[in-house]
DNA sequence: GCATGATTTGAACGATCGTTCAAACTTAGC
DNA sequence: GCTAAGTTTGAACGATCGTTCAAATCATGC
């Protein structure tokens, strides 16, 4: 749970250092350099540790994506047969929620990061495919059984949806502060999570209903 | 409508090589030499007409984003004084979709630029709030308007949504295609936009329900 | 305590970065 | 056709980039 850098192996810091700074500026607008400053080691020790800086960026995704992974597959296989929309939402994104939000300054450098390079086609195939799209397509998987007799690529849309939310949020770019003027923070992960669950949920009823229901627009009972 | 470069001023030659560049590496994954040799102009006429990179960049943003403002705030303004949410909503997409879609290779450079910097602190405030912000917070006043009895907070948090959504879809990283192994594609964007507006308006409607009928999680209505 | 492998150090490599500048060239007004 | 302002050229600046490497240091097993 420290955060001190002072215990850690040189891997270790190398790794914490890239995470934050990777998220603040980007792949390419942190050198190598800088990483290692801040991690307190010697320059060379990056390349010796993790090869070429690519490498090194994907291992930092990597790290946390393992025991992201394993968290969002307990939550969903400990659904039970035929859960609730709302709570097949909840188990898919609460365990990012609760590291970012809860996790140390780590985890929520790590949700940055990956909103960024979520909404990058240069890291869509390297990092997001390769760590993400099994977890995903558990999730894709129930949420059909959840919404019987809807169109296969619709519950593939309300997930593009999903993402999209998911993405924003764990960003905490402060836009909605601004936009609020104060009144919605983009740090307060826990209100943002109670109001997305059920904006989603919604959603994806609205788009999956079986076809003979689909009156194009119209909603099938009242405000 | 033409995107041949030799009938254009230095000035456009370099804006439509620093767009589609952009777009493609971000702001510090493109060099000026990069963006000057695909303008085909030398390189210190970057620096000339456009002063240092960042304010190249700046004027890359700021350039396209005066014509959307314009498209978005004729749309939302010429929807009569009740308008349907799901109206509302169109009416704020539809540009960019429109443009995205059938505005040639520059505007499709352009939205995937946005969608990248929409979700990077780095551009929050210094680009996206002084571009995006007015505009934004017209389409917020008409949903406060359109979801009587709400919450304030909570039309901002549909909006933070809408936004992720919206983001998403505009930067077309082909993850959706990957998961669906081609059912969908993030190309289409008019099937995305046509799911985008049921969903986005059922989800604003779960979570800006007068206090009064706010039951916790029961939906007030049937399947 | 000695040998072996892993790790760290400090320096350097060539390449590329954003920016600058004087000189050459082009355009427009008279 | 001369002038003045605007634009383009080609080269160079110092700084920083990712990567490499031999030497020095550390850790480990015998």
């Amino acid at each position: 749970m420290t955060d001190r850098n002072e215990d850690l192996s040189t891997r270790e810091r190398i790794l914490n250092a890239s995470e934050s700074l990777f998220a603040e500026l980007g792949f390419d607008g942190v050198s190598l350099r800088m990483i290692t400053q801040r991690a307190g080691v010697e320059l060379a020790l990056a390349n010796y540790h993790f090869g070429p800086k690519k490498d090194l960026f994907a291992a930092v995704v990597e790290r946390r994506a393992l025991e992201l992974n394993e968290a969002r597959r307990t939550a969903l296989e400990s659904l039970g047969p035929t859960p609730a929309l709302e709570d097949l939402i909840d188990a898919f994104t609460r365990p990012f929620l609760e590291k970012s939000a809860r996790g140390g300054a780590g985890w929520k450098s790590y949700a940055r990061l990956v909103a960024q390079i979520a909404n990058s086609p240069r890291w869509t195939d390297t990092v997001m495919a390769t760590q993400f799209d099994p977890v995903a397509r558990l999730f894709i998987e129930k949420a059909q059984q959840a919404l019987p007799d809807s169109a296969i690529p619709d519950v593939y849309w309300g997930f593009h949806f999903l993402l999209g939310a998911m993405t924003t949020t764990f960003a905490e770019t402060g836009r909605i502060d601004q936009l609020s003027h104060g009144t919605c923070r983009s740090d307060d992960l826990d209100t943002i999570h109670a109001r997305m669950i059920p904006f989603l949920a919604a959603g994806f009823r609205a788009i999956c209903r079986p076809a003979s229901d689909r009156t194009r627009g119209k909603r099938t009972s009242g405000n």
